[in-house]
DNA sequence: GGTAGTTTGTGAATGTGAACACAAGTACTA
DNA sequence: TAGTACTTGTGTTCACATTCACAAACTACC
């Protein structure tokens, strides 16, 4: 393994591959090649190949590369072996729906507290956490808490986000369906499902002419 | 505007433009200049236009873009000025979340049928549509739907994309943790909440390096 | 030990996308 | 009409990402 820059695209699939992986661990593979891995994903073996070589020699030349300690380094590379608490600002339809999702322990990320606006929802119980008053966020610090998802109407999405620096959060992953700015130190993440959805259409006719 | 091959990075972009503009249009803006749209969006002037000139000459020189007129063509370009009939697989919290979600309107989708695979839930009303049997799908084609979103467990998915792609239908967006196997002629969009929140971690360690 | 069959890690080549920089077009003022 | 200030559209350059292709490393079996 030489010195190189790890590109953006490398990172972001990692936690692809780690999905993946503990996939194919579930099924009882105790190794994988990068060609068994590239068919599985649906992408290119090589690529995966050249995403590892930039964090190490993780493989074995003839034999691939054993499943649990691939999965072990991929989430150590991510930050993954240890358990990050992470707040859920907005318990809104998709709020509650993200509180719901399994998918997350899986990664250890494990969300420790929910706030919203509504004095309606404060106080209220949900999957075995108190909402919280959203102008309780500069709590967060003390309580260990680094990561948080924004959940809550863009127009009330950068206030949101400006707390939330505030109080020491890291990382940010935006549902809603605005940009935010936030100082360079903190990583943001947005998705908006309309905006995916809505490019469907245009493939549509290419896939029509064919 | 000369002929080129369009990125489809250009295509991911347009929707996020649209949504730019949209909300620029609300403010009462009639014009617009590449500049202004991108600081509104954190993006680079130059690549704004790159993506317009792939598809035509919509600006002129010294004033910038009409903010309606742009909005119109984006749309056509799209294919979002007709609505498209959508079908949701899968209520659970996340179809739920996601029927329930306003911002698919404004993009010209509609989310016309439900289904699920749960006996207590078919039947039921949720947003003014009732539950179908997911072994329905087949009546998709006759429906005008040529659009899906599935939201049901990894291990469904690909028998739910089976089923869509039978009924014709040519766009799908999964929020399965899962890679889903189509033929070439069917676009698949894939979202997994958990993969993006997973790659936060990674950034906060060069965050607090600097 | 030798040979055949794998599979990794990676330099090099190719492909793709982003940014720059400027000619050409427009508006406005005088 | 001339001059100034803007902004578009795009050829060119630069940066980044993907794929190829092969030496080196390993296994298995005779």
């Amino acid at each position: 393994m030489r010195y190189h820059r790890i590109p953006d695209e490398a990172v972001r699939r990692l936690p692809i591959y780690l999905r993946g992986l503990l996939f194919l661990a579930e099924q009882g593979r105790q190794s994988v090649s990068s060609r068994d891995l590239a068919d599985f994903l649906g992408v290119n073996p090589s690529q995966i190949r050249k995403d590892f070589s930039y964090f190490g020699d993780f493989g074995t030349p003839g034999v691939g590369y054993k499943t649990e300690t691939l999965i072990k380094q991929i989430k150590k590379i991510l930050k993954l072996d240890a358990v990050h608490k992470t707040a859920l600002v907005g318990v809104g339809n998709l709020g509650s729906a993200v509180l719901a999702y399994p998918g997350l322990r899986i990664y250890g990320l494990d969300i420790t507290a929910a706030f919203d606006n509504n004095p309606k929802k404060i106080g209220r119980r949900v999957e075995n956490l108190t909402i919280e008053d959203v102008s309780h966020l500069r709590t967060l610090g003390k309580r260990g808490i680094d990561l948080a998802i924004i959940a809550v109407p863009a127009d009330a999405a950068q206030k949101t986000a400006d707390g939330l620096v505030k109080a020491g959060v890291k990382g940010i992953l935006n549902f809603s369906p605005c940009y935010i700015t936030v100082p360079k130190r903190v990583k943001v993440v947005s998705i908006d499902i309309a905006m995916d959805l809505a490019r469907l259409p245009y493939y549509m006719r290419a896939a029509q002419a064919v």
